[in-house]
DNA sequence: AAAATTATCGCAAACGTTTGTTATTCAAAT
DNA sequence: ATTTGAATAACAAACGTTTGCGATAATTTT
């Protein structure tokens, strides 16, 4: 069965293609009694245009590219739910590509992107490797570039990202709240920028503000590192009091230690992490954390793309602001 | 800056369009030289062919539509991971849409689909409520409808599915190895079909082999339920020991109870459950569960789509088998 | 009653491709 | 010297829309 056309719909009608599609978008021109004739048809055979069509004709694809490092991801995937609602509210459909870390993917996603014309892209550096260049090509082709959550040094881009300092802050403001004595502070992968921030705001904070609180850093790429790491540092002499987690990763690995230690939360070990909130909610007492919302963020990178494209450039760095959410394990 | 078309090669190079665009696929018509020539400057200036122009022509969108009820689902996101991968390898984008399983979006979402000329789809229908006459017109213009996980009864459609009664019958099995006195077993929601098999497969299996066990069948449509749920059974004179978790948001609140009233993991109670895997890894010792992989069902779609495009209507449906995934908690 | 306005609609070009057909050139075969 | 046949490239139509402009008929104004 082959798709219903206006050239369809004007023969069967008797009219022009021009004036079938005129009264398809109510447009004055047209009398009322042809539009409900024209409406009614279209119902009938139940006429959907084609976008493609459209978009080669008016140059403009309602389309927006997403690239995230993975979408199973427990941030990601809020980000893109997020981005995904505001996107259908506005008219525009989104098209999500990953890169899996793999800076070949990006650059071949991106050739998707151009070909389909979007409007414009969200886009997530995969990891360290920054191949800018085509991004700069993107946004001098008028088609917005948002970067969130691991976004390039370069002040030439939009960017939306979380307060990672004020995070890290926030956690360590905790801490020192709760009297800690002797913290375990285990931060992500050392390559990426945002682990950097995190641990240098951290790090200034406690010496500032209690430089009597014993703090050993380490970093932990992954749930199993975390892991073995939190093994290490419970066997020591002088027992840690308090622990905290930079990833949902690294609080997953944690906290599996911590229950074959049988340790209890509180009062044997403190727990602080930032995340999303989904995973501290898992445990009982639910874990104290520092909230980085991927809603939050998807929010405010879905307002900066529409304004990047009404206006001229806003090539502005916003960041969303971070919330302690209490739980029991503090 | 507007961008680079064939017709713009075409005036630079002094040849016709037709001329160029043969020399960019290779045709055997154009010489060596010319094809040089006109890759050079189409590289130089970076042409990229407009999507939109080639399916117009071609009828062909080359796009896959996918509608899932959330994306932020541990599920859903591996299954969407998987059939991205497959799809980039074959040539053809996705176009992700959520339903928030809300029928009025599904409906929206399949318009947007229809206007995009997918080449096929991929849907999870939206809760208890069926539309079925719109994926029925799909498959009526020749646009592949595979359904994953939550499928329509009706057998006019290509179906990919967990082995559902299976994983509930495996999960039963190891229950009785265990060999368990007094058994909890939670199920989802009690609407959905998927539910009501597993149910009746559980039950069926352990009246017919170990009708002495001692059973309590509940249901429970959230976290919240289930911890509640656990809470009561635990109080009872005769304590269960072992409890089925029919969903990771079963498990989620299950454990959340067991870690509450400090029950040892497997001396005090057991605990198996139907996941993915990621949820029961989060705990210490590991859950043992039954796995449905959301990236097996994937790539199963995605061959039955291709299946579906090339050939005649395959209409079957299919399942990917349980695999039982040892943890520490039987 | 002629002129001016308004209401309604059709014509045709354009968006960027692909592809069947035709035209040109040039060398090989008769 | 003419015919044949490759080799190479141009022409033109089509895919389904949108939209400026012109055309016709109906209505109003003078």
């Amino acid at each position: 069965m082959t798709n219903t056309t206006l050239k369809l719909l004007a023969q069967q009608l008797q009219l022009s293609i021009s004036t079938v599609s005129r009264a398809l978008k109510d447009h004055p021109d047209i009398s009322a009694s042809t539009k409900a004739k024209v409406n009614a048809l279209a119902q009938s055979m139940d006429y959907e245009p084609n976008a493609y069509a459209i978009q080669l004709r008016t140059q403009n694809s309602k389309i927006l590219g997403v690239i995230v490092p993975a979408i199973s991801n427990l941030f990601y995937d809020s980000f893109i739910a997020a981005i995904e609602e505001e996107s259908r509210k506005n008219g525009y459909a989104l098209m999500i590509l990953q890169s899996s870390h793999n800076p070949e993917n990006e650059l071949n996603n991106l050739k998707i992107f151009r070909q389909n014309r979007v409007s414009g892209v969200f886009a997530c550096l995969s990891s360290s490797a920054e191949n800018i260049e085509v991004y700069q090509k993107m946004n001098d082709r008028d088609i917005p570039v948002v970067f969130f959550d691991i976004v390039p040094k370069d002040n030439k881009f939009t960017k939306v990202r979380m307060a990672d300092e004020r995070c890290a802050i926030m956690a360590a403001e905790n801490i020192i709240k709760r009297n800690a004595k002797k913290v375990l502070a285990i931060f992500g992968d050392e390559n990426l920028s945002i682990t950097q921030k995190r641990k240098a705001a951290f790090q200034k904070f406690m010496q500032d503000f209690a430089p009597k609180i014993h703090c050993s850093y380490t970093n932990a790429a992954s749930t199993k590192e975390a892991e073995e790491v939190m093994k290490k540092n419970t066997h020591k002499t002088q027992k840690i009091d308090t622990v905290f987690c930079m990833t949902d990763e690294i609080l997953i690995g944690v906290m599996r230690t911590i229950q074959e230690l049988e340790l209890k939360i509180p009062t044997d070990i403190g727990v602080i992490s930032i995340s999303n909130g989904f995973i501290p909610n898992l445990y009982y007492p639910r874990i104290s954390y520092v909230e980085t919302s991927g809603h939050e963020l998807g929010k405010l990178a879905f307002v900066q793309m529409m304004a990047n494209m009404k206006g001229g450039k806003t090539l502005t760095e916003l960041t969303v602001e971070a919330k302690f959410i209490a739980g029991g394990s503090m």
